[in-house]
DNA sequence: GTAACTGCAAACACTTTGCGAAGCA
DNA sequence: TGCTTCGCAAAGTGTTTGCAGTTAC
């Protein structure tokens, strides 16, 4: 479940190539599924398996990031750069905020010595544009 | 997946009053699983879907708070008020953090006209000084 | 009395993994 | 050739749910 410390050679590789084309193109944050059936497109012959394989092996290679969210399956993300994220609960799209990356959060806080903060995740929740329209109309 | 619109009456029930109990007094953010063996101490016919059950419908009483970790399973957190949290990336234990809940996260920035902004989690992500020390031996 | 709640077990959603075959270096 | 990656299918993990019986009010 934590990284393990012996890598592999890492060999190229049609599917991820797919795979990384398809992240670096896309800024709505599709879950593995998604990512999955855009793949299936060019590759039909294409496995689950290697999705989800080649998925953490790019975010273990710092292409890509994983975003986990309080419900529902991952979301990955072509992290440019450390930003934050907005989920709507309704509809479980996934936005990109205008939010500065705040790095004094990543040290420790006063009473917290000995902790070793590496990084820190933030998400802010409630209702998109268009969800928030049509549950006005409720 | 969302939550509903019809509420149900709530009636009493010693199972559900025992696991706020368990979480009234515990500090540990324990998951859905430390919870069901906790609760089998004084209650050992108590089953695991009981436990789920019951502590879904203390988060939506808002009793208690459902923490969801990049790894693992969720846990449970007897918010006597919002906070954030850390996670150890290695032992995956969950710690309360001094840090004071910002406010301001919870107005829609400047481009997210539109957006209904009802929340926000921010997680620390790093590890705990136990793991830190027993990676500083390796 | 009736509707919420229970224990049980099966189902579910998402993800990982073991295997033998295929492909990259 | 040797080790990585593949597709496939089965297994794994965490959680929800249908059901028949029980309990609260």
């Amino acid at each position: 479940m934590t990284g393990g410390m012996i890598s592999l050679k890492i060999r190229n590789s049609q599917q991820r190539n797919l795979i990384a084309g398809i992240m670096k193109d896309n800024y709505d944050h599709p879950t593995a599924d998604e990512i999955y059936e855009l793949s299936r497109i060019k590759e039909p012959a294409i496995s689950r398996g290697t999705v989800y394989r080649n998925l953490n092996q790019l975010v273990e290679m710092g292409e890509i990031s994983k975003l986990t969210m309080p419900v529902g399956p991952d979301h990955f993300d072509c992290r440019e750069q450390n930003h934050y994220h907005f989920l709507c609960r309704k509809c479980h799209k996934v936005f990109d905020t205008p939010l500065e990356y705040d790095d004094s959060l990543n040290v420790a806080p006063g009473s917290m010595e000995g902790f070793r903060i590496e990084g820190h995740r933030l998400l802010l929740v409630g209702l998109c544009p268009q969800c928030a329209g049509i549950e006005k109309n409720n």
